[in-house]
DNA sequence: AAGAGCGCCAACCGCACTCAA
DNA sequence: CTTGAGTGCGGTTGGCGCTCT
């Protein structure tokens, strides 16, 4: 068993105080991100190295946004929650601003809840049985109904992680996983894993490190088939 | 006015992955 | 090939503030 990341018994937990997030910000502005396990000592911080990382990347970091979320940041995050399940991180990187606990802490606490009001089950996106909607359309079908019941039982964060530059979004843990000519092909998606545009210099590099799908800048989302939880959201 | 309940969000924890030695 | 350090990610927790009773 790997031991723990923070052994020293006297570093801080709990709220960072005003003068640790200026040491922090003064020493990544001065040597950079990186090196996380070092740099607490290095900028004179009685922090573990994790908790420095997570505290610049949610909170310290210039380039975040803050603040409530836009129409179109949650019908985006929507879209791609229904395709990549849980993986935050990356539904993060298509939102400039946005961090990963950020996007997780809105879903949890507003999203999931506007989807199962609508009848919508926020894990796979497909219309609630036992809340059915009368505005539903006559002939819906749901585009995740090939789900088995071993994924229905299995959240999406069972499935094996992976990471890297070229990483394909293939085993997305979502309702598409299975169905995989269903809704994704439908979208259109060849999604790649990149660095957020926000970190580049400017769009030209963006569209360098392949963030787009299949040749554009932007996911496309327009869709035959839209989302279950789309087509009810507007 | 005060206590209970609830929601939000920052932070922590544990596991998985990468990569260098 | 193996191992362990470093890092990233997703799930969970705990504290604070707001609302309700």
């Amino acid at each position: 068993m790997r031991k723990p990341c923070c052994e020293k018994q006297d570093t801080n937990k709990g709220a960072w105080s005003k003068q640790e997030d200026q040491k922090l910000t003064d020493y990544i502005r001065k040597h950079g991100e990186g090196c996380w396990r070092t740099l607490p000592q290095a900028a004179g911080l009685l922090r573990c190295g994790k908790s420095c990382r997570l505290r610049w990347i949610n909170y310290l970091r210039p380039d975040l946004k803050r603040g409530n979320f836009a129409e179109d940041e949650e019908d985006l995050i929507i879209k791609l929650h229904a395709l990549l399940g849980n993986r935050w991180s990356l539904i993060a990187g298509r939102l400039p601003g946005r961090t990963d606990n950020e996007v997780k802490n809105y879903w949890n606490s507003h999203l999931r809840r506007k989807l199962i009001n609508m009848g919508i089950d926020p894990n796979n996106h497909r219309l609630s049985n036992n809340r059915p909607r009368l505005d539903q359309p006559p002939n819906f079908t749901s585009s995740c109904a090939t789900l088995s019941d071993h994924q229905l039982k299995c959240p999406p964060h069972h499935h094996p992680k992976s990471r890297g530059e070229n990483d394909q979004v293939s085993d997305a843990g979502s309702c598409f996983e299975e169905d995989s000519s269903g809704m994704a092909a439908d979208l259109n998606l060849d999604l790649k894993i990149s660095i957020p545009f926000t970190s580049l210099a400017n769009a030209e590099e963006e569209q360098k490190h392949n963030i787009a799908c299949n040749s554009s800048t932007e996911l496309d989302f327009s869709a035959t088939t839209p989302s279950p939880a789309l087509l009810l959201f507007r």
